[in-house]
DNA sequence: TTGCTATATATAGAGACACGATATATAGAT
DNA sequence: ATCTATATATCGTGTCTCTATATATAGCAA
């Protein structure tokens, strides 16, 4: 179950593979992305955003390979693994079910 | 707007909010209710509870009295002022537009 | 050729905050 | 006399996001 201390955490890291899951994506594009798609609502800060694709590439949730074009800068694509796809699936389940639970209580006692 | 860093804390204030919207509680009252509302979901250890609870009151947005009755322990009762019916108001709204926001990235991408 | 901006990744340091643990106190039940 | 539920409080730890800083390159303009 998806509890109150990690609403952040889980949120920025749903972002990121649901993005993924649309294709494979390299950091600073996912971040234009995620900002674009939302009309500024979230915004990736650098310091937030790369940590966080280390951590999810180091538990297996990504996979990042490093691409070389020319007449570009070398950048890092990252694209969902399987065991990403499946968190995914579940962290959605787990965000649906906070939302319930989270306006139940809101919406009933205010009123 | 609801920033993603903030989600934790803003959802501890919230489900306070709105239970003190529904009449004066106290503190270990509010636990209770909140984890029985909730079926399980969301649960207040008191290291965090009280904490929220000094902090709202003293940003001004609940009132807390303390109650000696007799045959009982000595309790401080809350309830919300005005200015924290106002932020309650205008928290709920953020959330819908947070959530709004969140599964529309989620859902559109994911498919 | 120098400087600025956008692209692109990385990390160290600071600050916020929820949690676990612990402390204190009392009423009621066994 | 002891245990459990009620009731509030606080300290220390750990985690995590942010700010700031660093590095690097491509393209454009002065």
């Amino acid at each position: 179950m998806l509890d109150i201390q990690n609403l952040s955490r889980s949120c920025n890291e749903v972002l990121i593979l649901s993005m993924l899951s649309s294709g494979p994506h390299h950091g600073y594009q996912l971040a234009l992305e995620i900002e674009e798609n939302s009309r500024g609502a979230f915004r990736f800060k650098h310091g937030t955003l790369y940590p966080i694709l280390h951590k999810l590439e180091n538990d297996g949730l990504i996979r990042g390979d490093w691409l070389e074009e020319e007449g570009k800068r070398k950048r890092k694509s990252y694209r969902l693994t399987d065991a990403g796809r499946r968190r995914l699936t579940r962290q959605i389940v787990e965000w649906s079910e906070f939302f319930e639970r989270f306006f139940n209580i809101v919406v009933e006692t205010k009123r």
